[in-house]
DNA sequence: CGAAAAATTGACGTTTACGTAAACGTGATG
DNA sequence: CATCACGTTTACGTAAACGTCAATTTTTCG
């Protein structure tokens, strides 16, 4: 069997351009729970999947407790009626959310795009 | 002439479904500067529009001291050339930006649907 | 093997964006 | 005009998300 590649917090921390301090804080609100070798963390594949999934929540704006949850909430998938549909309502939530988010960003990209345009008029009258 | 409709803090706090005292943060970090009338401040229909603004730009994760810098960006408009091209790469910075989040927005409701259909798939072999 | 490089665990410091309480001024209303 | 809701400033408190030492292992490498 391959043996699974496996990183150190430091490359980790290089490859996804922070701090070590930040992974270990991640890991402190449970977000993140590598194996240990000695005390010392050893993080494999699914360790990059989780903090990359980290990392787009936070420039989405979503707090470390709410993408906890929402990672906790997305691979627990349980079995039971009243659990299934609770998640389904959760997702449903999640989705109204970015979506006002979405139009936001339209928003404001449409907004940048007048400024832009008067501005390059500005700069060609300007000769 | 009309007279213009102003608002009490008060009156802004609930048409926003924000707090008094976050109102006067945002005069104290500069991004608002309503009139006064024997200390009490009056707000107009073009503080409304700076406060929607704010509120969208945190919405989208900018920090107030960024939204500050781009709303004073955007409303200066000036008439030098160096200034006019200034201007121009920032708001290309900003798109950029903006549109990385629009990708984060798009993965995300993806995944999500990824989940909601094996949830529901889940859902009906409970029958 | 022995020193330098890298990791670990505290623990206190910092910034952002307000919350909250105190102490006082203002304005509408019966 | 008295009262009472509403507004103002000042100032300290707080939660989130790390930054920044410091003191101690562990690992690695010539």
């Amino acid at each position: 069997m391959a043996k699974e590649i496996t990183y150190s917090i430091s490359q980790l921390a290089k490859h996804f351009d922070i701090t070590p301090r930040a992974i270990r804080f991640y890991e402190d609100r449970k977000l993140l729970s590598p194996e240990r070798h000695n005390s010392h963390r050893i993080y494999k594949e699914g360790d990059l999947v989780r903090l990359k999934l980290i990392l787009r929540g936070k420039r989405l704006g979503f707090s470390l407790e709410e993408i906890r949850k929402t990672m906790e909430l997305y691979d627990t998938e349980p079995n039971e009626k009243t659990q299934l549909l609770f998640v389904l309502d959760t997702i449903s939530i999640h989705r109204q959310e970015l979506e006002t988010r979405q139009q936001d960003i339209r928003e404001t990209l449409n907004e940048m795009k007048t400024v832009s345009n008067r501005i390059k008029k500005k700069l060609k009258e300007l000769d």
